[in-house]
DNA sequence: GTGGTTCCCATTGACGCCCATGGTGGCCCA
DNA sequence: TGGGCCACCATGGGCGTCAATGGGAACCAC
């Protein structure tokens, strides 16, 4: 199956990197992704990454609007200005940078969250705490 | 008969490993099922597993909102996030992980429950108090 | 140089695959 | 109908492999 499933959390070393769970590792590799675009995300204090495809499917969006629209004005923003590529070291570890630390909150360890075609790095407490939130509201699946 | 029903309590043994009754493997090989679906209850503390169609009834459930809506990203923070693939070993049992652990409270028993088109992994305890609890409430069967 | 990275290599514990054993129930046959 | 045989299921454990993690040393940029 080639999704973004599940979620685990790892530790951040002493030099701020961590592993990226080998399920994920397998689907990125499954795709032939070398280069991670990560954002941060429009909803949640969770940053996402994904291939660059993902980047591409945001920038065709923001093409097939006015270019002089206020609407796609603030999408570049996000998607480009909260953007960046990222890429793993030889283990399938990534450096967490202030880009995601300022964002999430992180500190020493990383909730990563599968969300099908992308998956998402969360502060442990705040991945629970939305999760168990989000089940309390909706009794309304299935 | 296809379907999930009865229940039954198994022994997690020192490796973390619980035998899925064969009632329940018999269903499953008789839908060609080689992976499972686990999620999250979005009612009860309890993991449910099924085939990856019912993955796929969840995602087309998403599909039909609009992408960029909080309802549509908290709903896959429960289905994806909150849900993993799993595979049994070739003697048809399946490894209890924290995943499963951290959310139903299972320490060293395993309480299987049919659930018609899927099953139930639950704490024997709370299986126990949450059905002797519903039969005393009756919600409206009759 | 100095701080921050990247590239390797080492360690340890978890997991997957395989084979073994014991107990129980079903079935056959006398 | 009683006994015995056999199949199947739940359970245990060995062992090789891989993932997560830690740390040294080369490397790059300012």
């Amino acid at each position: 199956m080639n999704r973004f499933l599940s979620h685990a959390t790892n530790r951040i070393d002493a030099k701020g990197r961590v592993s990226v769970p080998s399920m994920f590792r397998a689907v990125l590799a499954r795709s032939a992704v070398e280069e991670l675009y990560a954002w941060q995300d429009f909803v949640f204090p969770a940053v996402s990454m994904a291939g660059p495809e993902v980047l591409e499917r945001f920038e065709r969006m923001i093409g097939s609007q006015d270019p002089f629209s206020a609407e796609a004005n603030k999408m570049s923003l996000l998607i480009h200005g909260g953007g960046v590529f990222m890429k793993l070291d030889g283990e399938g570890r990534l450096l967490v940078t202030d880009f995601i630390r300022d964002f999430t909150g992180i500190t020493d360890r990383v909730t990563f969250a599968g969300r099908g075609d992308h998956f998402q790095l969360w502060e442990p407490a705040a991945f629970e705490e939305m999760q168990s939130r989000t089940r309390k509201e909706r009794t309304a699946i299935s």
